[in-house]
RNA sequence: GCCGCCAUCGUCUAGUGGUCUAGGACGUCACGUUCUCAACGUGAAGAUCGCGGGUUCGACUCCCGCUGGCGGUACCA
């Protein structure tokens, strides 16, 4: 049974990045129909954050990331503390200062067959340094408790962040000595920002949760992710979860560093409001606080507004500037002019209800006639330079919207 | 400094010795469609495959060196 596991440290909401990492867990693990664990790794009382641990549960439930089973080392002091002492009986371990040390071998080398790039990775015993492995405090470091647990808790592969490879032949000489069977290695290379440097706050630095905050919707998100370092063998780019539950394979996993892409993540996100079937729940949801654009929403005209939206969003919050009915700027004397003879026209051509495809024509007709583009009529019968169609506008607002806006009084 | 990993269009990448005058996607630009803006469609620009040596009849693909980037070097994970 295969069985991988997340393990993140509650010192601070996890971005983007370690996102991914449990997302690729996740994939490898329902490919092979094994099971996904969570481990929270809290061994660091400095550094604990409460809310870290809560953002975690939160990111994971809001992309589906669901595990199997879930963990929390200090939960399990004791457990670390007799397998330390085994290790202490076998004359393994010293103190020095408090806390347990681990002597490891200075003769030789550590190696072991990296999943990502199927390669050797190898680190001469002459380069390493004996490691705490109990602290003064008690608590385990993240060396032990997490070789520990990954034998206890049957984990065959251990994908994670390529900075815990050069701490891998200490987990290697752990296995070793205990004689557990060691578990596959894939170390996952680490994102960088635009600059090639680390991922920065305005980029993936960000966490899921706070891009589900300014409108990426989750299937956008995953997919992305999972693009981030990770080729389908078809090349499909947009695809479901299931979809990468299907594809995925370690193998294909990228083994240089790659560069977060905000734009495409966006674009994405795009693609994937024009792809799913309940935009307006999700908008309705998005919009719980916002009383105005809730209201749109309840109204009868929501379908008519989101269906004119859908096109025209990269993120959820787009949507409350194309519904936003104010005008974007006052209008120029000449502007003023051409909207009062078109509303003239208007007036005498349409009579008192004003129906839509007669509309459009009296509209064109005008542009043809007076050489106005059409891009200047929206504006001056609109009050904005963009937005969703007139026939839409006419649907949901009526005659009186485009009179109010070519009067314009402002 | 030392240790390890990596190196193809601006970005994500395909490519596993000849099919590559290097393919796709995002972005950019142009055109088309069109009631504005989008969306959509078509096309274009964009990579002397980091550099230098080998190996080979032949190298983006294999080997070595260099350079550069990243990661690590904690009683943090």
């Amino acid at each position: 049974m295969i069985k991988v596991r997340f393990a993140p440290s509650p010192t601070g909401v996890p971005h983007i990045g370690n996102t991914r990492t449990a997302l690729f867990n996740f994939l490898f693990a329902k490919k092979n129909k094994g099971k996904f664990i969570l481990r929270i790794e809290d061994t660091d009382r400095k550094r604990f954050v409460k809310e870290a641990e809560k953002a975690i549960y939160e990111i994971l439930e809001w992309l589906g990331l669901s595990w199997d089973e879930k963990f929390v080392q200090s939960e399990r002091l004791s457990i670390y503390r007799q397998y330390a002492q085994i290790l202490k009986k076998r004359g393994a371990v010293y103190e020095s200062d408090g806390a347990l040390k681990f002597k490891m071998p200075k003769k030789g080398e550590t190696k072991w067959i990296d999943a990502i790039g199927q390669k050797e990775i190898s680190f001469k015993n002459e380069t390493q340094e004996d490691f705490v492995i109990l602290k003064s405090d008690g608590y385990p470091t993240y060396n032990f408790a997490n070789v520990v647990d990954d034998c206890l808790m049957g984990i065959t592969h251990v994908i994670r962040g390529e900075e815990f490879v050069s701490s891998t032949p200490k987990h290697v000489q752990l296995y070793k000595i205990f004689r557990w069977n060691q578990p596959v290695f894939a170390h996952l290379p680490v994102i960088l920002g635009k600059d090639k440097g680390k991922l920065s706050k305005r980029e993936g630095a960000k966490s899921a949760l706070e891009y589900r905050d300014e409108g990426y919707i989750r299937e956008a998100v995953l997919n992305y992710m999972a693009l981030v370092g990770w080729t389908p063998p078809d090349g499909q780019e947009q695809m479901s979860i299931e979809k990468m539950i299907e594809l995925f394979d370690l193998k294909d996993v990228n083994s240089a560093n790659p560069i977060f892409d905000t734009q495409k993540l966006e674009w994405f996100n795009g693609a994937w409001i024009r792809t799913i079937k309940d935009l307006k729940k999700r908008l309705v949801d998005f919009y719980q606080k916002d009383k105005k654009v809730k209201n749109i929403l309840n109204s009868d005209k929501s379908e008519i507004w989101v269906n004119a939206a859908k096109s025209r969003m990269k993120i959820l919050k787009d949507f409350k500037k194309l519904v936003d009915a104010k005008k974007q700027r006052k209008y120029s004397k000449k502007e003023k002019e051409r909207a009062k003879k078109l509303l003239e026209l208007l007036d005498k051509k349409l009579g008192e209800d004003w129906e839509g495809e007669k509309l459009l024509l009296t509209i064109k007709d005008f542009s043809v006639k007076e050489r106005i583009s059409f891009a200047e009529i929206y504006f001056f019968m609109t009050g904005k330079e963009q937005g969703i169609g007139i026939l839409e506008l006419n649907k949901i607002y009526g005659k009186e919207f485009f009179i109010k806006n070519l009067k314009d009084n402002g």
